[in-house]
DNA sequence: TTTT
DNA sequence: TTTT
């Protein structure tokens, strides 16, 4: 049982960032990414894959990621299932990262609405993880 | 711009094969794969996941692919659109799969019913790449 | 900055089970991978691929993992310098393994040496993530 | 049997590009992933990983690619045997990349010798699937 | 033998 | 609409 999601693409907007009613931060955003080949009518089409990060990486996507910038998210894929407004049930797929990069320079690439107002030169990466050993 | 994914997890029917007007033959399945954690309520989920192939890899999965069956899937995430019967727009995600690997024995683990007559004993393996040199 | 492997093969040997200086349980194995190409030659060649597993896991491998048995593995590549006993600096190139999945059947495939004794008719999966939340 | 790597670093030199007797063109570079943990000395350690590419792909490296870029690597992990120069049998491990991503703006972060003169403004992806359906 |  |  394994599933497991490596995307790279640029961010369609700002990413946006909740908080769960137990305090969590959340943070959404959709990755656009060029498929690497030509459909029928001789065009390049484009997946649109909405991701969601949770807790410092979060805080983290909402800091550094812009509308523009382009992203790495490693993850899995997860179903979501709601009740659309006619009662009937629908289905989410999204992306949930459990690491994401930031690639593009962290002062070009994208909208600077959202970017931090530090300027710190180095530190464009979390880590959850960054207390497994070895 | 990169969308990769594997997949591993059990098939919930059988593959269903159809051919579109040029007479490409597609299949598609969905696999059943448990998240690797519990939920709040200390329940461990499962994620339904739409899988697409086309060609050789398509007519593999119809004879040698079953409900109940272990597979794994090597593909992209690929967003489809339709308009439903409510003149809605609606999303579909799905994994295109390039590669797909038979998990379970041949002879078990799934019903019967889609399983071929063959005898052979090896072979659970078919591979579009088989031509990559070295 | 991303390294992410998967592999899924079959178990060369029994995993070695052993603990660091200050206890953390370690286990190495083996994944025989076949390559889903034939050589010039029209042979099918396979790759040894070298997985290192740690704590919970390490013992979760050694429990249940044995020669011959399939498996999954997900985590990346490390590598790792070395002097040899001719003076001369080596490298070896293993993958760290984040969770791992035993994909044949818990009482068959490989040989029962190192099979548990237990009885359990669930449980062939552990992970150290088991409280990320959602 | 599954083999699959994603992997994102900088270059550690320019590719370097070479024919085999037969014609075909072979590129080798090494890309440098920082690991997202830090060592128990505190510091991040650097994992310098060989990546080879075959045909149009290598000529698209050796075009494009250059040291300090960053590129992602879509492939597999292959083992390649040797006999050094003293009679020992040895191990290279090696990622097989069979797609390959410039991440770095064309023009910019890395030397400037290896750049192709030409200009145009765009096209940073050359993909050998290109001819997948749908 | 290594990159920012 | 779901698998072991």
């Amino acid at each position: 049982m394994l599933n497991r999601v490596v995307l790279i693409g640029r961010l369609t907007k700002d990413p946006e960032l909740r908080y769960t009613p137990t305090g969590v931060a959340v943070a959404n955003f959709t990755l656009a990414i060029d498929r690497n080949f030509k459909n029928a009518q001789g065009e390049r089409e484009t997946d649109f894959i909405p991701c969601v990060v949770y807790r410092q990486l979060a805080e983290f996507c909402a800091n550094y990621l812009a509308k523009g910038k382009m992203a790495a998210a490693d993850g899995r894929i997860q179903i979501r299932t709601y009740t659309g407004q006619d009662g009937q049930k629908r289905w989410v797929t999204e992306v949930i990262a459990e690491n994401v990069h930031l690639l593009s320079p962290r002062d070009s690439g994208g909208t600077e609405s959202a970017s931090p107002n530090g300027t710190s030169s180095f530190g464009h990466e979390v880590n959850l993880d960054d207390d497994i050993p070895f």
